[in-house]
DNA sequence: AAGACGAAAGTGGTTGA
DNA sequence: TCAACAACTTTCGTCTT
């Protein structure tokens, strides 16, 4: 990442996550796209009346996914261009609002109903333009295969973004997108695990160090115990203590023990609080890493530094 | 008094018969 | 479909700072 940006303009968090194939620098904690190097955004050419640029243009509107349409269909006729028109052009105008409005079927509705909580939800948790993209492209999936049946809409709508939360590697946790949502912890889990399997979309396991970045910025701790916290991670997974245990316990874990070692002192309640789970689990996290990697040495450490 | 610790019982989900 | 199971939570009592 290049050095000049270290903290994101806009909310100061110093989570940027830097996506090489796009050339873009995103905060990861609210989403804010800090730099686009490769893009080059400029025309090369000048025009002179509008008819000169209408030739000279290559591409339409963006292709997405977060319209119901995918920004591609065409609105026939506006009130304001009735006037222009005589009595036979009106009756085709009429036909072809009608044809229109039936081409427009359950699902589109479904679609552009859907897409607006989507995007209500997405902003809500200031998640990167790229997440709501692919979960608005799950979404409409979903759709098209019928998944929804039978289930709420909104509900499909949050197991969406919680799958793409979790293949971008900007991870939020079901708590939070429950919160966000409106809709039950439980019932989240369930449609995002119904939706991956249905839409046979494969998921990566969620790395705890991802978790990182967020915990240690909404618990203001510096920036030498993020990295000390992510290296004992690392060892933690050499010591497989990973495998099987929920990755926010463990990065809570991981982060609570070396705000011990930086003299940084955070409450297991804090800590627990903004990772989404017990004091409990922390603390059965904790005692394995202690167990497994000696960091007991570097904790006494630092409390003599603190008494001298 | 607040925080840390640990035991015990309960919850929801996965797995394998 | 059901029971066994692991991870995690809730609750509560005790110890430490």
């Amino acid at each position: 990442m290049p050095e000049a940006v270290k903290k994101c303009p806009e909310c100061g968090g110093a989570s940027l996550s830097w996506n090489r194939d796009r050339g873009e620098i995103i905060c990861r904690d609210c989403g804010l796209v800090i730099e686009e190097k490769m893009v080059d955004f400029s025309q090369e050419w000048r025009e002179f009346d509008s008819e000169e640029g209408e030739k000279r243009r290559r591409s339409g509107a963006p292709m997405t996914y977060t319209q119901y349409d995918q920004g591609l269909g065409t609105e026939v006729g506006q009130k304001a261009d009735l006037l222009k028109l005589g009595g036979k052009d009106r009756n085709k105008f009429f036909r072809l609002r009608k044809w229109q409005y039936r081409i427009s079927t359950a699902i589109e509705r479904n679609l552009k109903l859907a897409l607006a909580e989507l995007k209500r939800v997405s902003s809500y948790l200031k998640l990167p333009k790229s997440v709501e993209e692919e979960s608005a492209k799950i979404y409409t999936l979903a759709v098209q295969r019928g998944l929804v049946r039978g289930r709420s809409m909104e509900s499909v709508v949050a197991g969406a973004l919680y799958a793409a939360c979790r293949r971008h590697d900007v991870p939020r946790t079901l708590d939070e997108l429950s919160e966000a949502s409106g809709i039950e912890k439980k019932e989240v889990g369930r449609t995002y695990r119904f939706v991956t399997r249905e839409l046979g979309i494969t998921i990566l396991p969620s790395n705890p160090a991802d978790y990182i970045a967020r915990f240690a910025s909404a618990l203001k701790l510096s920036a030498e115990t993020q990295s000390k916290s992510i290296e004992i991670l690392e060892s933690a997974q050499k010591a497989e203590l990973t495998s099987g245990r929920g990755p926010t316990g463990i990065a809570a874990a991981a982060l609570y023990v070396s705000a011990l070692i930086h003299g940084e002192k955070r409450t297991q309640r804090e800590v627990a609080d903004v990772a989404g789970v017990t004091e409990v689990t922390i603390r059965n996290r904790y005692k394995e890493l202690l167990d497994e990697l000696d960091l007991e040495d570097e904790i006494k450490k630092t409390k003599k530094k603190k008494k001298r």
